[in-house]
DNA sequence: TTGAAAGCGCTAACAT
DNA sequence: ATGTTAGCGCTTTCAA
């Protein structure tokens, strides 16, 4: 069978010997049709291999029936889960998702989002590289846009889904106090990062705690494996009186995991750990780590939903805050006497 | 400032003074205009905010410009890796991609290629799930197809972008066998699932080197977690002999390891374990695992450059094969007694 | 070099 | 219930 050239509305509806309104009124499910010249129809189509194409309709809905979805990369195991979420959303919704990764790069970002615009995205969700003024023309252009996991705090007009990370840290913070923890290290993301709700939280949970927080305890580092390792290494070699460290995302977690281990240092005997996402290397960790779980997958399908769903809530009012939960395993003992 | 309705090409040929034709040339690199009028164009649709719409582009040039990506789930870090090399080449054709997850579901998949179709992408790299009458229809009715990670035999004619499982699986295998173990298990995936490559390599390489294979010790199980791990579970308990075991994915790898933990079993004094790819937790554990890395980046990659660079060489010819590659490290120790 | 005009495949009035 | 028609925003002959 010869490769014709796919079938349109006009050839079905010749077909079938109808006008091409009815045929688009069989397959968008507007209108009547009679149930005997509908069946013609979708015989006819079947013939044909017909499927309506997206083009046509979108240029004239002036909608194209999909979203953009920019996260860091896609092969980070929150953002993977935020991923399948907003997937699992938007497949509800009928709709298609264009995923791109940005790397932390603004530029990039904004490039996707250029992108984004030409296919005519009915809305955009990011996990914000962080360019607000990039985002501040997009959001001029773009017909909506949900920031995930993170905000910028310049843009607190763009509705943001967010985890409760200072709670998250705030309950580690105590757990790791509550054990007897003093002198408890803190790994964080890069000076000036939007993850500085963290160290906040870190900070603040300690001041209310009684306990004072010492400069020297609190190391920021790129999100990269190399720069996570020379935080975590960094900080356990010039202190070797830490009792806990605190590490604020997974790449950290294993760096100090990995330090810990090259200084020959036993979890939880010499140094208790403790992270930020519960990604499932914490399970087959010896000891397995403590750590609070942030719902990325919930994460990206409330993101898609107030995109889709609730363009009324959007705007007005504070991030979504979805809950963190702590997860106690092994790898945090009670305190014992300083090492060294 | 109101929110006007979003500029068109009429709009900016009217500022700029000019016809459409020319703002489209512009636009397009085609053709050939003046600096002077250029200018003048860039300048009038600046003004507007003008992005050309890939929607009607699209319906004149029929197509989308867009490529779709199905995988089984992009929460897997191995498929993660592989959207990730998607992406990479994708963005360097200037494709967008349209990225879905099937969970190894034929319907589910199937309904997504319709989908895709629909959205007239200009190829569909997919991770099949496997209904050979879908994807049949499937290649009839798209452009173009690419297998990425796994193909179905029953559609030679669709060309494939593999790993070399069955090399990889031959130097674990002899690498297992040279440190002295005899009696190893195998945890497989689901029977008759297209994995069974690496059970048959299994089998060939223990065959060439002489070692007698017990049907007892070969056992299959569905990509779960909750089954890998009662396959696991299975075997351990079943075969108290077994020195060795070889899991033939990462799910499995990570069973093995929760269940020698469960039995008390020491790795690799009593058990030596190695997998089927290297995820970043392989170097966590504790030892740290022996595995052979199976490059998702590149296979991503080479499909989607497959897909839309050579379109010529596709269709001949046997599926790419990508290496793999051992990495060698402390859970295989060399045979000791049997344990019990 | 530039403009006018004819569609690309579809939906939505508007007729009938 | 069904057909006719006018675009949606763009590219591309074809003339000028």
């Amino acid at each position: 069978m010869a490769q014709r050239r796919t079938a349109t509305i006009k050839d079905v509806a010749a077909a079938a010997g109808v006008g091409i309104a009815t045929v688009s009124r069989v397959f968008s499910g507007t209108g009547s049709v009679s149930a005997a010249t509908r069946e013609r129809v979708l015989a006819a189509a079947g013939e044909l291999d017909y499927r309506p194409s997206a083009l046509g309709r979108g240029l004239k809905l002036r909608r194209s029936g999909g979203i953009g979805l920019i996260v860091p990369d896609v092969t980070d195991p929150f953002h993977a889960d935020l991923v399948a979420g907003v997937l699992a959303c938007a497949r509800g919704l009928g709709e298609h998702v264009i995923v791109d990764a940005a790397y932390g790069d603004p530029a990039r970002e904004a490039e996707i989002v250029e992108r984004l615009v030409e296919q005519r995205v009915d809305g955009i969700i990011a996990v914000p590289a962080g360019a607000r003024a990039d985002w501040r023309a997009a959001a001029r252009v773009c017909s909506s846009v949900v920031f995930a996991d993170r905000m910028l705090p310049d843009l607190p007009e763009i509705p943001a889904v967010l985890a409760d990370d200072a709670g998250g840290v705030r309950s580690l913070t105590e757990y790791l106090a509550g054990l007897g923890h003093r002198r408890v290290g803190f790994l964080g993301g890069a000076p000036g990062a939007p993850a500085g709700v963290r160290e906040r939280a870190f900070r603040d949970t300690l001041a209310q705690l009684g306990v004072p927080v010492e400069e020297d305890l609190v190391v920021a580092a790129r999100a990269a494996r190399d720069a996570a390792y020379a935080a975590a290494a960094g900080l356990l070699q010039r202190r070797a009186d830490v009792t806990a460290v605190l590490a604020a995302g997974h790449l950290l977690g294993e760096a100090a995991v990995l330090v810990a281990r090259e200084l020959d240092l036993r979890v939880p005997a010499d140094v208790s750990i403790a992270m930020v996402d519960d990604v499932s290397w914490a399970e087959l960790c010896d000891p397995p780590l403590t750590a609070v779980a942030r719902p990325g997958h919930d994460i990206g399908y409330r993101a898609c939903e107030l995109l889709l769903r609730e363009p009324a809530r959007r705007g007005r009012g504070q991030p979504v805050l979805l809950p963190t939960e702590l997860v106690v395993r092994g790898s945090c003992g009670p305190l014992r006497p300083a090492r060294r």
